[in-house]
RNA sequence: GGAGAGGUGGCCGAGUGGUUGAAGGCGCACGACUGGAACUCGUGUAUACGCUAAACCCGUAUCGAGGGUUCGAAUCCCUCCCUCUCCGCCA
């Protein structure tokens, strides 16, 4: 959620700059009930006075013994007028409500203006793709043909887009979760925590899964809706919902590894084969919780971190800015992370590394004490995959393969395979 | 699944319809006392929204959440959520 007070004050403002990201703002609708609002609201908290005063007087009066018939027929005046009030103010709020809900946050000014990925910016690049002398395989063909990753077995208990492993490349995923996290924990600062897989919906809203993006989300059957978590960040993020941290507190780094899921609503056609776009996916995921003027350094950081993956794991890798058009709904600023993939000849994210600013802070009251001001104000957060497991796995198996179909155990990884140098 | 208890400010805890946003205590902050500190004393100490250029002031709302009764609800009624205890079941 955009700040309000700074909405209503810079609305033309803010509606060029929400355009570079496609989202055109309704200026004329929201100002018109806002001004009813305010009208409304104004009328309807006087009328709430009055009644608190005739209440009062109405007490005293009584403990007197004194008649109050006249003072009860006013009250009973005003109370019809309030409720009429009331019943208009909460309507014109909810359609505010569902307004601001649905406004994307504001790019910050280093994010390039574009449509679309085509005109995402690339900022440096890591590594040199490997020139394999035979044609490469995909991870499909790899991981099928030594018998170690199973479509048909998922297909058969789950459906599409779901991936059964087994033994080494089964032992590998886990490998690399462990890898990954003990370079966060112990080299990167961060706190690991053990968070639910299933949520609320005050979590999704949160976060900005929701109102939005229902169709995203698989939500389990019942009186009590919870959804499966499609990314750690909402459980992990909501950590600090509805808090107020002190100064001397933050930054907050907390490292996560969880499932995902996802519907992968709108995405049919797209990388339908293999273990790119599963419903189900593990993740490492690291969020940050900062104070304000701290919030780009950060996401520097974070990013590094991500990036300190990759490289000790030797994957060669590019990091691009992501522009206007392409960022996500809750992102001020986001940097992608793409591995490289010897099967499609390209970069393929790997990781999302975002700077929210206060957009998920107000929408889940998350706050610290700003010792200048000694009043609460909404923290900065971020998030960012260090790294997806499942897509970390399929770049190791196309990076890592020889021309006999083999997958060569990358060296940071051994000692969490029992030493294991070659899947065969 | 069965039976019971309970959810009040940062924490503890009083409060069963009327100047209660909420006694008292702890904690915390500031001040006085002191050479300095402890002790002691004094003062202050929720959040959101509205109003405002902004701040103060002021107003409104909030005692798990939502709804109801009432001129007036932390207090009465209904629904839901959550926590705890015992039993059962169970990774």
């Amino acid at each position: 959620m955009l700040d309000i007070k700074d909405l209503r004050d810079h609305i033309e403002q803010t509606a060029q700059r929400l355009a570079t990201r496609g989202y055109s703002l309704n200026v004329a609708k929201l100002t018109a009930l806002e001004s009813t609002r305010k009208l409304l609201q104004v009328d309807a908290q006087t009328l709430q006075s009055t009644r608190n005063d005739l209440a009062k007087q109405i007490g005293q009066k009584k403990a007197k013994k004194e008649n109050v018939d006249d003072l009860l027929a006013e009250a009973s005046n005003i109370n019809q007028a309030l409720s009429d009030k009331e019943s208009q103010l909460i309507q014109v709020q909810a359609e505010l409500e569902k307004h601001y809900l649905d406004i994307p946050n504001l790019p910050h000014d280093s994010v390039p203006v574009g449509k679309s990925e085509e005109e995402n910016v690339e900022i440096r690049r890591w590594g040199e793709p490997a020139q394999l002398a035979f044609g490469p395989k995909d991870h499909i063909d790899l991981g099928e043909g030594l018998g170690l990753m199973d479509f048909a077995a998922a297909a058969k208990i789950s459906g599409s887009r779901f991936v059964v492993l087994r033994g080494q490349l089964a032992r590998m995923q886990r490998a690399l979760t462990q890898f990954m996290l003990d370079i966060h924990t112990k080299e990167h600062g961060y706190n690991e925590v053990y968070v639910p897989f299933l949520v609320n919906e005050k979590s999704l809203y949160g976060t900005g899964q929701l109102p939005k993006f229902r169709e995203d989300q698989f939500s389990i059957a019942g009186d009590n809706a919870l959804t499966l978590i499609p990314t750690a960040e909402v459980p992990v993020t909501n950590l600090v919902r509805d808090e107020i941290i002190e100064a001397q507190n933050l930054p907050l780094k907390f490292v996560a590894h969880t499932p995902c899921f996802r519907s992968e609503a709108g995405s049919y056609g797209k990388d339908t084969r293999g273990m790119i776009r599963n419903h189900q996916f593990e993740k490492v995921e690291l969020v940050q919780i900062v104070k304000p003027q701290d919030a780009y350094t950060a996401l520097e950081a974070l990013t590094s971190h991500a990036e300190t993956i990759l490289q000790r794991l030797k994957l060669p890798y590019r990091v691009m800015a992501l522009c206007t058009g392409d960022m996500g709904f809750s992102s001020a600023k986001t940097y992608d992370l793409e591995v490289w993939l010897p099967s499609q000849n390209q970069y393929r994210e790997i990781s999302s590394c975002s700077c929210f600013e206060a957009f998920q802070a107000r929408r889940m009251q998350a706050r610290w004490r700003n010792p200048e001001t000694k009043k609460p104000e909404p923290v900065h957060t971020l998030n960012g995959s260090g790294l997806a497991v499942g897509r970390t796995l399929v770049a190791v198996i196309e990076n890592y393969q020889d021309s006999e179909g083999r997958i060569h155990v990358p060296e940071a990884l051994q000692p969490y395979m029992d030493g294991v140098k070659i899947i065969q």
